[in-house]
DNA sequence: CTTGTGCCCTGACCGC
DNA sequence: TGCGGTCAGGGCACAA
């Protein structure tokens, strides 16, 4: 599931495929995975438009172009966007691909949840997720200070919070946990509760944790793959994420499974509090 | 305002 | 072998 760091790598594996280029044509298989606008629209705004540098915010992939637009992409669970150099056969669940003046885009996604839009750059405002997203927390935005100052106004539980993209954006499922253990703090935990140390200390989690996912180009649980079709390697760094029965690295508790806001949680009740 | 629930969607997995 | 049920989860609509 592409969380901050597998976006980010899937943006700068793509760059160098897709700035400059041209798209010769779109087929769109499946109009279904199109927010807007309709496919023939989609279609034909992009026909002849040259992509621009790819960019990130929170877990959406933007691609501006040369004519004003931008194609906004928001992989969700199952959603791949990789570049490949020669004609490609539509499989079971490409949704739309795009021939360039180089090689193909494609778009897959296995569960639909994922959704492209083509709006204008000045427009982007009104895809209303990206609009309302927090601070990026690799960026300068997210500082121990903003952090601290947040948390004290909420109540709700940790893990709550991380997974609120209008909080910080970016953070999915599998990095909150990892931040959480890394920070030593109950994902049940009342965000308004820590103390300055925690505060700092989640800081430190969101941001380390982020940054060694993404220097291992991502974590692949199953289906993510980045721009060039390559699996991450941070699945092999996970702590607790997916390991419910196993020891904790850090000190031998049991790594236990809760259902929190919806969501697996796998937490150490030994370290983590 | 916050918080919870169901929905979208398919494949993997489990028990019988 | 097959079949039904459950689970996985990001974001959003909607309800309480």
């Amino acid at each position: 599931m592409p969380e901050l760091p597998e976006v980010e790598t899937i943006k700068r594996s793509l760059a160098p495929r897709l700035a400059g280029r041209t798209v010769r044509g779109v087929v769109v298989y499946n109009p279904r995975v199109i927010a807007r606008p309709e496919a023939e629209e989609f279609c034909r705004r992009l026909r002849g438009a040259a992509f621009g540098a790819p960019a990130r915010r929170g877990k959406y992939l933007l691609l501006p172009l040369n004519t004003g637009w931008a194609l906004v992409v928001h992989l969700r669970m199952t959603g791949r966007l990789t570049w490949q150099p020669g004609p490609v056969a539509p499989a079971k669940h490409t949704h739309v691909i795009w021939e360039l003046d180089d090689g193909f885009l494609v778009y897959e996604d296995l569960r639909r949840f994922g959704r492209l839009w083509l709006v204008k750059e000045t427009e982007l405002g009104e895809i209303k997720g990206l609009a309302g997203l927090g601070p990026e927390p690799l960026g300068e935005g997210l500082t121990a200070e903003w952090l601290a100052g947040r948390l004290a106004g909420q109540r709700r539980p940790l893990k709550n919070l991380l997974l609120d993209q209008t909080f910080v954006a970016g953070i999915g499922n599998i990095y909150a946990d990892e931040i959480l253990h890394r920070a030593g703090l109950h994902p049940l935990r009342r965000a308004n509760t820590l103390d300055e140390a925690e505060a700092a200390a989640l800081w430190a989690a969101i941001r380390g944790v982020l940054a060694e996912g993404l220097a291992h180009g991502g974590t692949t649980i199953r289906d993510y793959v980045d721009g060039e079709g390559e699996s991450g390697r941070h699945q092999d760094f996970l702590q607790v994420y997916g390991r419910a029965g196993e020891k904790c690295p850090r000190c031998g508790g049991t790594v236990t499974r809760i259902k929190v806001a919806g969501r697996s949680t796998y937490f150490c009740p030994v370290c983590q509090s």
